[in-house]
This record gives C-alpha cells, structure tokens and sequence, in this order.
DNA sequence: ATACATGCAAACATTTTGCTTTGGC
DNA sequence: GCCAAAGCAAAATGTTTGCATGTAT
C-alpha cells in the first residue's frame, strides 16, 4: 500500500505509514475516532492530521469511506480483489464481517451498463438485533 | 401510516402529519433537514419537534434510518413489501431510487438463520459517478 | 530550499438535550 | 387536568479549516 501511496506522490511519514497499517490489519471499518485513538498510531499524530491522511488515501481511492448507521464516517482499506458485507447490531453498533460470496457484482455491472454511472461500487450491510443485545 | 402512528400511542398532531404525508410521498431518502425545511410542512414545526418525531417513528419501526455518504442521516418510510435500493452520485450527491428486484432477500433469511442477529433488514446502495458529473 | 505535512485551536454542520409552554386526549 | 408534544436555545458530537511550524524530498 505504501508503494502506491508514495506513487501518487504522498511523503513517507511515520503517520501515514501508521494509518495504512492500522487499515490493512482492520478486521472491520474504522472511524476517524477509532485510528486517532489506536494504540498504534506510534507517531500520535494529531486527530486533523489522520483526518486529511484519510481525506487524501479516499481521493486516491486506496481506501474507501463508508457511511454506517452512527454519527461518523468510517473507512476501509480498498484491495483489488477485497470487498467486504457487513453484519451490525444496531442496538450495540458491533459490526461484523460478513464470510459471504458477494451477490451483487452482477447486478453492479448490469446497471454501471444501463445507468449511465461510472466507476459504480456498492455498499451491503445487513442491520439487526445481535445475540448480547435481544432480548 | 397515522393510524399506526397512532395505535402506537402517538398523539395526532399538525406536525406529524406533515411528516407522514411528506415521507410517504418522497421518491428518495430525505434528511433531517430536507423535511425540516420543506414547504409541504405547513406547520412550520421546529428543527427539534421534527427531529424528535423522526426517532419515535424510527423506534416504531415506522421509517428507518439510513447512513448514506455524506454528513446527515437520511429517512425512508417503512411499509410492507416496500423496499429500496439506492444509486448515488460520489460527486454531486444525488439520490436516484432504483427499479430493481432487490437481490439479497434470500441471503437475509440465511443469515439470520446462522448469525443469530434478529429482525434483519439491510441496506444496499451504489455509488459512482453520474452522467453529469463524468468528464 | 522548497513544498508538503503536522499540530493546535478555532470554525462548522448537524444532532441531541433541557426546560418552559402549548395543546391533544 | 394531565401528560405528551412543541418551541427555543444551548450543549454535544464529529468534521473541517487556518495558520504557523516542522520535515521529507
């Protein structure tokens, strides 16, 4: 990741290397509160700076920003070949990764083909009451 | 929907008729704001009366919430056998309903038979950029 | 040496809450 | 009359920006 970073032309920081390393090893999105507070963040780089980090690695499309059901906006490392579905309690907020064949890829070029859009992607996440938080 | 709303115990008001009848009538997912300022909400009711009916209607189940790209929280109507698919501008933000056969309905059964998570639903959107926003 | 990256603090946008008054039942 | 609902304003939350300083190249 950091090869491709650098080939966009971002300078090798100890907080950009920290912030892609943070997402890679993610088994789940992360908010913008979640990396400025992870314990490995080493660099304890400034919550404005892992923002424009993260703003920056978006328009680069090496990670992508999702919008889940909470106040904040979370992230994910973006990988050929990697995509993700997500399982969230909306009691607890939990969320878990989904080990599922996506069902949507077809779908996504038939209508990339008949809408006129470009560079379509596409979001999944299934809500519910998880085991800890029914009653 | 008011005689739902009602049967819940909610109390017939200009305000959350206004807010039905705009819901019910909307052909996309609105925000806080997009409600809290539109014409059809001839009561002219607050911000904050607006937000607070939107969460009990949540809580209802009556609409639902939904977490889309950008900053607000979009709501939806909830009424059975409806259910919407999204294809949404990155660049420009527009909102577009799609007419699709929505193709996780099966999947939902099936997770929820093997995660144990109760009352599923999910969401599913598409992002790209749309034909006015392409260069 | 230069331009990009950072830290800190302040500005923003939106949601959420407290409290008093109004109005449905 | 009672309790839920509304209005107004303030607090809270999370994001974004301005500017002076530091640092990778």
């Amino acid at each position: 990741m950091m090869k491709r970073a650098r080939d966009a032309g971002l300078r090798r920081t100890n907080a950009l290397e920290n912030i892609l390393s943070i997402l890679v090893h993610a088994h789940q999105p992360l908010s913008l509160a979640d990396i400025a507070e992870s314990p490995d963040l080493t660099s304890g780089a400034d919550k404005a700076t892992v923002y424009r980090i993260l703003v920056k690695l978006d328009e680069l499309s090496l990670i992508r920003r999702l919008g889940l059901h909470d106040r904040s906006a979370y992230y994910t490392i973006l990988q050929p070949g990697r995509h993700d579905d997500y399982l969230i309690c909306t009691q607890c907020g939990r969320i878990q990764t989904l080990d599922i064949q996506c069902p949507v890829e077809a779908l996504e070029k038939q209508i990339e083909k008949e809408s006129g859009f470009r560079k379509l992607y596409h979001e999944l996440e299934f809500y519910g009451l998880c085991p800890s938080c029914s009653p």
